[in-house]
RNA sequence: GGGCCAUUAGCUCAGCUGGUUAGAGCGCAUGCUUGAUAAGCAUGAGGUCCCUGGUUCGACCCCAGGAUGGCCCA
């Protein structure tokens, strides 16, 4: 026996073949995959096909359209393609609207650093708001382009965007349901003021730096009668010493809006006697706050802070009282725990004014200028007023102590100058009127959440959730079409009003608002509810972008086929404080349920050590940059490699990691292709002929298929990535090993080689479509490898479908038992040294129970372990199943490699008599 | 500082209602194969289950406290 005639034998089998490469070079290829399933309409179509299966709606929460696509987005963006393409494979109508959120402060900012402006009064509004649009557009094109390339399904072509005309009344006829309902109000809250530029200024626009501030301890005396309060609850008695509260403070100049005095109510506050006076302050605090005094001080009595709830003091130098409340936010690390309290001035402060009915005061004017109600302090300018109070407090003996402070203190980030905290009139929508908080609190029991304790955050959210201030003072947005009497300046937001906004911001956009004299908005006849008045001034207020994206839903779903509520919605942890709850709310307030059946949670993506990625440590990654350099594919595959449900790291260990077993799936992928080649139509055996393996073979993949199904159906990606691993290693290991010699030897056309490729094709077919929702783009390529009649018509793998429970083979677990007994039959010939493999010749002896289903399967038992011959013993008694493995008979065939009788046929003395039929025919 | 979440092998993760020799994949080591070959198969070494207490006959699992990290707030 020559070389060449082994050769010439190793020519004579039907190896494997295929063009379906083991390089995947996915960073080159899955580009032209989006264009091929961008040109074929391939998600399109199937919508279309489905059109009248029950629809399953993922609605979008949208993105907002500025700066790159980062790996959350990534995240988050594959996952809800993965939750739609297994409702898509399931047959149902799963028509993804992809949305994107395009107005608000982010934007207006970039664009006007962009035109290089520094206060936005100085542009015109519909010029600005011109420009903004380009950049929103800008922005969406990209993340839009970037989304697709991660093999995101989804109606992009028709995106909803909240600078729509269409959208934008959305927004503004939801504004006119609401204050239908009563459910907005005009009230005032805390803002962020710049007292340079006469602006409100928003989180975003504010700068920490160090600022020297005067310190100052003030008492707040107590009149003789308030003094009796405070002894009582002290337990001590009356003195004729003057009692008086003593309050820390860096900002004098709020002293004239002061109208109570936070204490914190678990503190322990002491009553001290200095001299000829008592002061009640934390004992925690006492030596730093009373200062070189405390060496004299004397410790009369303490008193939790609950326990002096309600007392009062005079205010130091207004005409009126000072209430103590109780707030936990009293720290006791400066100050003296006593915390001087002015609504109008700070948002701690206001929250606790609004929960004790406080007045809020405001007796500062847009330049920063004390009004009349500052009493003698009218006129001045804030920071200028500082001086002279601190003079006035000590001449009225009411200052213990001062001092300088510096600390980080907000300014503008424009002018960098310090800003002050000053109570507006904003637009609410109430949280309690109609019971709106308890009805959302009720809704949320209607909904799903992944995970569980999503709904207790959700409900934290909104039970702590403060009145919602919907109106920002800005350009770049949604208009709320209030309008201001002329006559008597009242404000109002008329429900009339808003509906006529609203038609015709469908028709031509918010910019209206803008260009169109305020008549234009009114309808016939409309008076001032207050006064009667028939003149107004259009008001200038933006929605805040919460709300807009809050009303997705009404703007989305409940028209053009689409179900409202959605089935799911999936967003990142931190949406249960913003979009999750922004459309509870708007949900309930409108439509009176919760606007999703399902919340699900991703997690936040961290890097490698877990801590946040930041592009300055090199940890960062755009979405695109990561495709480029690893494949959208293989992301995907981290994606599912992940619990995505909590924090998950990435980095490129892990994403190496995750590509060997991306080429562990792919190659298995690829030996099932190259074995089909020559597989027309005409060969494929049907199901019940196929051989017993097979037919073994073709059942474990339909537990495997219905296995994954269920883990999708619970949103358990993770669990669904380890079964098709696993499903994977199984097949490959017992499965394919052993068909390779059936395959490879036999002739062509042969019944037993004929069986054994249509179980290959049917499950790749069935594990295709189980990974097309992860792998989308190998599960594409794959497809596209399998010859076109195999693939019945069905153009994209995303044409196929899921197994449906029916169709699988009966016994399933029986099957999965008899697969098991082979894999460990077949790991202890694997691990033989000696025989090893086709060497051996092997002894199976089965337990009754076993022998019945191992002998059932014939030769293919023999297959299944790799070996020459077989024999299998029925063993009264015995528990399970054993082997024993021996010398094979015969010699090794030069062709099929098994041990045999060799040169049956005299002109090929080297080979078994099945291989020279093969080779016989072959020549024939 | 508060609320919520996480912590099991080098990495990604399983461990059901307390009882297992605490498992899988990847990596690593060793061997086989060279007719899936920049592949495939087998075997093996890796663990203070974050820590400290407690409950229990028995704790990775339940309880309390703490550490580290994350998210949202202040």
């Amino acid at each position: 026996m020559s070389e060449t005639a082994e050769r010439n034998y190793r020519d004579t089998l039907n190896l494997p073949k295929t063009g379906f490469p083991m390089k995947a070079e996915l960073p080159k290829r899955e580009p032209e995959r989006v264009r091929w399933w961008d040109e074929r309409g391939t998600y399109a179509s199937r919508l279309e096909t489905s059109a009248s299966k029950p629809p399953w709606i993922l609605h979008d929460g949208p993105p907002y359209a500025n700066g790159e696509l980062h790996m959350g987005h990534f995240l988050n963006m594959v996952l809800k393609d993965t939750f739609v393409k297994i409702a898509l494979l399931d047959g149902k109508w799963a028509n993804f609207i992809p949305g994107w959120d395009m107005h608000g402060l982010p934007i207006e900012i970039e664009t006007l650093k962009h035109l290089g402006i520094e206060d936005f009064h100085a542009i015109d509004p519909l010029e600005l708001r011109a420009r903004c649009k380009e950049r929103a557009l800008f922005w969406l094109d990209r993340q839009r382009d970037v989304r697709k390339r991660m093999g995101c399904f989804g109606r992009f072509d028709r995106p909803y965007r909240t600078i729509d005309p269409a959208y934008e009344a959305t927004v503004v006829s939801t504004l006119a349901d609401l204050a239908e309902k009563n459910q907005i109000y005009k009230g005032l809250r805390t803002t962020i003021w710049c007292v340079h530029d006469e602006t409100a200024l928003a989180e975003a626009e504010i700068e920490y730096e160090q600022k020297t501030s005067p310190a100052i301890f003030v008492r707040f005396a107590a009149s003789p009668q308030q003094a009796a309060g405070f002894a009582e609850r002290f337990g001590t008695s009356v003195t004729e010493s003057p009692v008086s509260v003593l309050v820390w403070t860096t900002t004098p100049w709020t002293l004239p809006a002061n109208v109570a005095i936070a204490l914190r109510p678990d503190a322990v506050y002491g009553l001290y006697e200095l001299g000829n006076e008592r002061i009640v302050v934390a004992t925690a605090l006492a030596e730093s706050s009373l200062g070189e005094r405390f060496a004299d001080a004397k410790l009369v009595a303490t008193a939790r802070g609950d326990a002096l709830d309600g007392l009062a003091v005079r205010h130091p130098f207004m005409d009126r009282d000072s209430v103590v409340v109780l707030a936990d936010y009293v720290d006791l690390e400066t100050g003296t725990g006593a915390v001087h309290t002015a609504p109008g001035h700070g948002a701690d402060d206001f929250d606790t004014g609004m929960k004790y009915g406080l007045p809020i005061l405001n007796p500062v004017d847009a330049g920063g200028h004390f009004t009349v109600d500052a009493g003698p302090y009218a006129g001045l300018q804030v920071f200028a007023a500082n001086a002279k109070i601190i003079d006035d407090l000590r001449a009225s003996g009411a200052l213990l102590r001062e001092e300088k402070y510096e600390h980080s203190y907000p300014h503008c980030w424009r002018c960098h100058n310090p800003v002050i905290f000053r109570a507006t009139a904003q637009w609410f929508i109430a949280m309690d009127q109609n019971r709106l908080r308890a009805h959302i609190l009720d809704a949320i029991d209607d909904v799903g959440y992944v995970p569980e304790w999503g709904r207790n955050r959700q409900r934290q959210m909104i039970e702590n959730h403060p009145e919602w201030c919907i109106s920002r003072q800005r350009t770049w947005g949604t208009p709320i079409p209030a309008v201001v009497c002329s006559n008597c300046d009242v404000s109002t937001l008329d429900p009339r009003v808003a509906r006529t906004t609203a038609a015709i911001f469908a028709e031509r956009g918010a910019d209206a608002w803008w260009s169109d004299p305020v008549e234009t908005f009114l309808p016939e006849g409309f008076a001032c509810p207050n006064c009667g008045g028939r003149r107004f001034k259009k008001e200038f207020n933006i929605v805040d972008i919460w709300f807009e994206s809050g009303v997705s839903h009404l703007a989305v779903l409940g028209r053009d086929g689409m179900p409202w509520p959605s089935n799911a919605v999936l967003e990142g942890g931190d949406q249960y404080r913003g979009w999750f709850r922004s459309s509870l709310v708007t949900g309930v307030a409108v439509k009176g349920a919760a606007p999703y059946e399902r919340v699900v949670k991703n997690g936040w993506v961290n890097d490698e050590q877990g801590r946040p990625m930041s592009k300055s440590r090199g940890t960062g990654f755009d979405a695109r940059d990561a495709m480029d350099k690893w494949g959208a594919d293989v992301l995907r595959l981290w994606s599912a490699s992940v619990e995505f449900v909590d924090d998950v790291r990435f980095g490129p260990a892990v994403v190496e990691q995750v590509g060997r077993v991306y080429r562990n799936i792919r190659n298995r992928i690829r030996f099932m292709l190259s074995n089909l080649e020559d597989l027309g139509v005409a060969g494929v055996v049907p199901r019940d002929k196929m051989q017993p393996f097979d037919r073994l073979s073709c059942a474990i993949v339909d537990r495997f298929v219905l296995d994954v199904k269920a883990f999708y159906d619970v949103f358990e990606i993770h669990d669904a990535y380890l079964r098709i691993v696993e499903l994977e290693s199984s097949l490959s290991s017992l499965y394919f090993d052993a068909i390779k010699d059936p395959l490879y030897s036999l002739a062509r056309n042969d019944p037993r080689r004929r069986s054994a490729q249509s179980a290959l094709l049917y499950a790749l077919e069935r594990i295709l479509t189980a990974v097309a929702p992860i792998l989308s783009f190998t599960a594409e390529e794959a497809w596209q490898e399998l010859p076109e009649a195999l693939r019945r018509g069905r153009a994209s793998v995303f044409d196929t479908s899921f197994l449906s429970p029916d169709d699988a083979s009966p016994a399933l677990d029986e099957a999965a038992a008899l697969w098991n007994v082979l894999r460990n039959l077949r790991a202890t010939v694997a691990a033989s040294a000696s025989p090893r493999d086709y060497e051996a010749g092997l002894t199976v002896s089965a337990s009754p129970d076993l022998y019945g289903a191992l002998h059932a399967l014939g030769d293919n038992l023999r297959e299944a372990m790799v070996v020459s011959q077989l024999t299998l013993e029925k063993t009264e008694g015995a528990e399970n199943v054993s082997a024993v493995i021996g010398p094979a008979a015969g010699k090794k065939c030069k062709r099929c490699w098994k041990y045999r009788d060799l040169g049956t046929d005299p002109k090929h003395p080297d080979i078994c008599a099945d291989c020279a039929n093969v080779v016989n025919e072959l020549k024939g």
